[in-house]
DNA sequence: CCGACACTCAAGTAAATTCTTGACTGTTCT
DNA sequence: AGAACAGTCAAGAATTTACTTGAGTGTCGG
């Protein structure tokens, strides 16, 4: 029986999926802020606790959220590696496009319409 | 019924969601070397024209992807200001985090850092 | 001890997502 | 002109998602 996998490398499928709700957005923001309790990131949602629960357990299995309980609060917070991976992972595809413009190949050699070539566009 | 609620930016929602699929972030990823037609696109993905032809639309969508028909062949690339706007996004909240962990040091360590008057006037 | 609190679990539902197939449109090649 | 190519459109099936409600568990304050 698995009891609790603490074996969570960061898919960017669950991290992404995980981004693409603007209720999970919003704790998300909330927690930038500090960490906090589940009951207080519920107040402001218009949604049942149980609906909140499942949201934060998609962002912990995301790895974007770490929660710890103690008693019975359960408080969470940002793990901000997993926000980095994201970030990482972007800004590398990102890289790669606009190293490829600087190369200039692909764009010169779309064919032109068979007027003559004007090159100054005022 | 559609509950939906708390609209920050309408193009994250989209934007996420379209990198939360693999197929699409192969698209992207194909997409970051270079633009490519649909069918170019298509062809190490083990699935029907249509159903790339669908990813791709969503990836269009979310403004990830920019397409262009010239003749029967649909050329796609790559909208890096999109990339871009989700990695501030991300870096923002990451930022605000590590800020936050950085001033709860501060403040344990001591009293009151002054808040001195910037001079930032350029 | 008792009740309020902070979740937790399970089951069910409406809507969205992903992919398929088959027919169809418009272009290019010969 | 006819065949092949590149994509388009629509309808439908299997699966997943985002909630709900209702009942339960463990923890703390008085």
């Amino acid at each position: 029986m698995v009891k609790r996998m603490l074996n969570h490398q960061p898919s960017l499928d669950r991290v992404f999926h995980a981004l693409a709700d603007p209720t999970r957005r919003a704790i998300v923001e909330r927690l930038a802020l500090g960490q906090a309790p589940v009951s207080e990131l519920a107040k402001p949602l218009t949604m049942s606790l149980a609906a909140v629960v499942q949201h934060i357990q998609i962002l912990e299995q995301s790895g974007l959220v770490v929660t710890h309980k103690a008693g019975r609060v359960r408080t969470c917070r940002i793990e901000p590696r997993t926000l980095q991976a994201v970030e990482t992972w972007i800004a590398q595809r990102r890289g790669l496009w606009e190293r490829r413009l600087d190369r200039l190949g692909e764009l010169l050699a779309e064919p032109a319409p068979a007027t003559e070539a004007a090159k100054d566009t005022p």
